[in-house]
DNA sequence: ACGCGGAGTTAGCCTCGTCTACATTTCACT
DNA sequence: AGTGAAATGTAGACGAGGCTAACTCCGCGT
């Protein structure tokens, strides 16, 4: 099992994270992703291909190969995995677990992943409601509508939202916009304009763009 | 608060484990402890020096500055702690949490260290009787006797073993050599023999290097 | 049809941390 | 006191990973 430098693994990552929200991953997108030059990226996307990790064809889309999305897909899991651990099992809030799963994930093994998880029983998400892959690298991430779509009265179960912004989850917390929260569409401002949101007894008026963070499990 | 970078955090850990154990650090042995050449040594130790981690003059020993010392002292905080966390919260045997605290330790965050501290009841020691440095850098290291020193007939308790080696460690657990274990010294056989130690009903012969390793508690 | 702006790449440089090969210093022992 | 082995230091190279500046390609709009 050869092993892979921490900025290998964190390309890898951004390159599959980005395939998966905007369909493909481009070179400028993975730079300010991890706020590096375009020019880093152009540099280690050579040698990413070199090693079967990437395929790519000059200033075209960037894939990963098998190869690449199998060692990505473990960096996710151990990501994951110390997310739900953190703050399952130390208390962390859940604005806090991401930058501190962001450097552990490089140094866990795939040993200590697996008694993290055994010790907090084998969750099937994080605290963001993301799933975890399991050990061998499989992992279903269901296409969700987000608060956004709902229709006008329409009923809804948040089931995840948008990490790696602390604030943001600071904000969606005060407003108990949690996975699990029942929530209804109670009014949708016309021309694109905000969006007045039901959770429990309280309502809430939020934008669209914050709308289209938070994603929903309705029927 | 600066930040090291994990390659001269390694080596200042290294330096302070070699000036407590031997007195004072040299090059050869700080190269030996982390596996590199000596030049790399020599090369690092201009970086420290000028960065107020290490005083050092030509040909001469290396020694810790405040600084350095401090920084040394959080790292080996960070280890133990992770140590004696693996081992109580996530069922680690002591020979195993070495090797992942290693990793571990340059990527967890003085919060984190703290939390896990905490989860475990604030130990005084690891799971190999060394203690842990408070997270204000102090710390005690009492000066034991060894295995070696005992009289014929003393008894003692085992306080500490030197860590590090997995296989060592296996085998002094397979003999009931564990910190809090009361011994006895049975026999010592001339000419810098064996040992012939009592531990509950049984007695184990055991060399002087061994002997040597296993710190005791005696009167 | 073409030109222009932005995305992507190349070129050239830097630091960190390592190495090997070679030079120098120390010190212990005759 | 002299000398050779061991310890230490220097020189020069390299790979990883990053940057800036300059160049190239692509596609859109006129």
């Amino acid at each position: 099992m050869s092993t892979y430098t921490m900025s290998v693994e964190d390309y890898l990552k951004a390159i599959y994270e980005l395939s998966r929200a905007s369909g493909s991953a481009v070179t400028t997108e993975v730079a300010s992703r991890l706020a590096v030059a375009t020019a880093s990226v152009s540099a280690m996307v050579r040698r990413l291909t070199g090693q079967g990790l990437v395929s790519h064809e000059r200033y075209g889309a960037l894939k990963l190969t098998k190869k690449g999305r199998s060692v990505a897909l473990q960096l996710v899991r151990r990501h994951r995995v110390i997310e739900a651990y953190l703050a399952t099992a130390l208390g962390y809030a859940w604005d806090e677990v991401h930058s501190e799963a962001e450097r552990l994930e490089h140094a866990a093994s795939p040993e200590l992943i697996n008694r993290m998880a055994a010790a907090i029983g084998e969750p099937a998400v994080d605290p963001h409601g993301a799933p975890i892959p399991t050990a061998h690298g499989k992992l279903e991430e269901p296409k969700y509508r987000t608060l956004g779509d709902l229709a006008i009265g329409e009923k809804a179960q948040i089931v995840r939202v948008e990490d790696e912004d602390p604030e943001l989850l600071r904000y969606l917390a005060s407003l108990r916009f949690v996975p699990g929260a029942t929530v209804s569409l109670v009014k949708k401002d016309p021309y694109e304009g905000p969006l007045t949101i039901r959770v429990g007894a309280r309502a809430h008026v939020i934008g669209l763009p914050l709308a289209a963070r938070v994603y929903v499990n309705a029927p």
